[in-house]
DNA sequence: GGTTTTCTGGACTTGCGGGTCCATTTTTGC
DNA sequence: GCAAAAATGGACCCGCAAGTCCAGAAAACC
């Protein structure tokens, strides 16, 4: 992938995948235009094809990755220690208050929409994003089965799918309507009825 | 909108749009080219622009109408009669059927795209979807509630907009995974925590 | 049946934006 | 320092698809 890359070029190539991303998560994906990256980064056209070679298109996944990680990396330490009801709710919090900052701007949601998820090599960031997201979730699940805070009927991974198409629903609608309320509900619904199989 | 059509005119009209609406489906927004919606449908250029002055945005956006009806059609008379549990328990098997059914081909997930996210008339068009289909989710878990079967201190338009975010996000991952088991547990989830209610 | 409106066909223009190419400069490695 | 490789700048090409325009056919209207 990356091969002979001066310390000079490495600093390149980053600045135009996060002026890339920037200018995705301002106008959208479709809206990028390759000339705008440019003026954005102060780089040139041979630079672009330079770091990348397959163009727009190896360019736009570059962005993905990088979005895509970071929307675990926001979350965290939070995510990687759901071993406390607080705790679970101090990661709802966050992931509320993230997707309300963000507003309209969401590079998910980007990545998500039609224009790139056709390839088969950004559906793989999101599909892998989407594994890695549902695999953090349910290991907070299963850490508080260890507790006994969650009953040990409850099937971790189908409790973590079904949170994270809450997630991924109440971001979509908050990205259409503005409002955080159905992602909040979708949260709350899912960590309710975590809570109430404790109690028998 | 529509000013002296003669019958004629309200044919070519509407080829346009349902082919349109095909191409959509088959091949996302972005990838829809005005010429090839002429060629399904057997019209010309002066045809389009006749009936779509506003051209590609005017035609996309009709065509984004006519899906968003076609969405809560495809649930009816089910979506209107969820007065037991075994009415709810139907109508999430349609919702699951009907999306495993379409699979990658999304109209809606098309409409959420960043494409045509981006005019505020689209948006509306969804936005609008949205509310009746929570607004119908909502209807339901009320009459439920009439009836005992469903907590009244539960707030419906709450856990209706939880589940429909569940909707919203499963069909994502749908399309992302092109597996249901998402969507499935969101929806089982959230009628599990409904029916949960009932008994004290 | 003649006039007016609507409908249809398709040639043409236009602009945008991705991609190519190469000349020049800078850095690296020895 | 001096070749080789990497990095940079930008002029140029070119195809695609949206949108324009007008002329001719069909229908509507009285």
């Amino acid at each position: 992938m990356a091969q002979a890359l001066t310390p000079k070029g490495e600093a390149t190539r980053g600045r135009i995948v996060a002026g890339a991303a920037a200018e995705v998560r301002d106008r959208g994906v479709d809206e990028v235009r390759l000339e705008d990256v440019m003026a954005r980064t102060g780089t040139s056209k041979g630079q672009l094809f330079h770091y990348f070679p397959g163009g727009k298109e190896e360019l736009l996944l570059a962005v993905a990755q990088h979005e895509a990680d970071q929307v675990l990396v926001d979350q965290q330490p939070l995510l990687g220690e759901l071993t406390s009801w607080p705790a679970w709710q101090a990661w709802r919090d966050r992931v509320v208050q993230r997707y309300r900052d963000q507003g309209e701007h969401c590079p998910l949601g980007a990545l998500l929409g039609p224009a790139v998820r056709r390839t088969p090599a950004t559906r793989a960031v999101v599909t892998g994003l989407m594994r890695r997201w549902q695999g953090a979730i349910a290991d907070g699940i299963r850490h508080m089965q260890s507790t006994g805070d969650i009953a040990a009927e409850v099937d971790a991974d189908r409790a973590a799918a079904a949170m994270l198409a809450g997630i991924q629903g109440g971001v979509l609608l908050l990205l259409n309507t503005g409002r955080t309320d159905h992602l909040e509900a979708a949260l709350d619904l899912a960590l309710d009825a975590l809570r109430g199989t404790a109690r028998p």
